[in-house]
DNA sequence: CGGCCTTGTGTGACTTTATCACTGAACCGC
DNA sequence: GCGGTTCAGTGATAAAGTCACACAAGGCCG
């Protein structure tokens, strides 16, 4: 059974050699995928879990650059298989994932045979510099409580979430502090309930 | 002649119809390349010239995301060519540029057909997605007049540099009041002189 | 159970950056 | 030389980041 929808698209006999020379890995919640540094071994092919990509500036803060799910693809190791470069950012576990790792080898020659596979590639590039460049510009230009707002809304449907003010801080690039006294502001106008490493949102 | 050394890895009969095809179109200064919203045309294979890319926020600031110079290869377009999606962001020629623009249909043929121009793609990628890494982090994490500093640094060797304010505010993504501060106080540490539309460097 | 340690949170004081609302200076074209 | 436009400077205020600490919650172990 093919599990990544990229892979769907291989004509039979070269699909079938794929699945046979790959075999998924399994990673669990907090496992380092990679860190800034470390020389890429392949293309990863994320077949279920969540990977969350985060980068960490010279003053020792880090910020989520962004998140790989079921069916996703991780671009950013292309330009590292590439380069030779390390990467300079690193991969983190959310939920379980199960990968398929794609050596330099096989990636080169699935990019020459087949015409679909080099356009999930793209697509998936594509995504990620939009990706990339929308975060820039929410981190340059909006206010850290919209961020913050916004960041809860699309989590609010779960009623309560598990996450300390040092998460959240990363994720959206701030210091701790800032997390902490905005919450507390949102807490003061009744929105939330806040507890020890957990946010509640009322109604 | 060939003028874009993607192009000079492509065998000869390929090559040979690719520039047979191809004209190179002139832009000069000023002129806008794509507007945040249009729609991708082809793939711009950069002869010379620099033409930056800039993004605008819901706010109606602006930043530079990057600079393409002679070599370069626009792979914003290409995600954009893949998924029929808009320009999220707008390209400003600085200097008077040649850019070749390859259709829709021959990027497909090339990548079909070239190992050495799917590699120079991949490349031109990796290091855009480098780039705005970096870009992200310095924003999030780095002072501002560290940062205007090392902007400055970048151009020092010219003695003199043409930019307002204004352009300057749109380098670092932040307010024109902010630069016209940091400048003042540099002016009176001794390091600059100022006048309008211009910033020399003292010594 | 109580003490101790680790991790997470709250907050005051202060600096840096962003925003708003102006003023005035420099240049351009007649 | 006058009037309009673009640039630059600046005070007041709000938002965000930094530093330094106090304290609270939960886990562990004797």
């Amino acid at each position: 059974m093919v599990q990544h929808s990229i892979l769907e698209t291989l004509s039979g006999p070269l699909r079938k050699e794929v699945l046979s020379s790959l075999q998924s890995l399994h990673f669990e919640h907090g496992k380092i995928l990679f860190r800034a540094g470390d020389p890429c071994q392949g293309l990863p092919l994320v077949l279920n879990g969540t990977v969350k990509v985060q980068m960490t500036g010279l003053s020792g803060h880090s910020i989520v650059l962004y998140r790989m799910g079921a069916d996703d693809i991780c671009t950013l190791s292309i330009g590292c298989l590439m380069t030779g470069d390390g990467f300079r950012a690193e991969a983190v576990v959310e939920e379980d994932a199960e990968v398929f790792m794609v050596p330099r080898g096989l990636f080169d020659r699935l990019m020459d045979q087949s015409a679909d596979f080099r356009l999930g590639v793209m697509e998936s590039y594509g995504r990620r510099l939009n990706d990339l460049m929308l975060l820039v510009e929410e981190v340059a230009f909006r206010r850290m409580d919209e961020r913050l707002a916004h960041w809860l809304e699309t989590r609010a449907v779960e009623g309560s979430i598990r996450i300390t003010h040092q998460e959240l801080a990363v994720e959206l690039g701030t210091a701790r502090e800032v997390v902490s006294r905005l919450l507390k502001e949102l807490e003061r106008q009744g929105k939330l309930r806040l507890s020890r490493g957990c946010i509640s949102f009322v109604q």
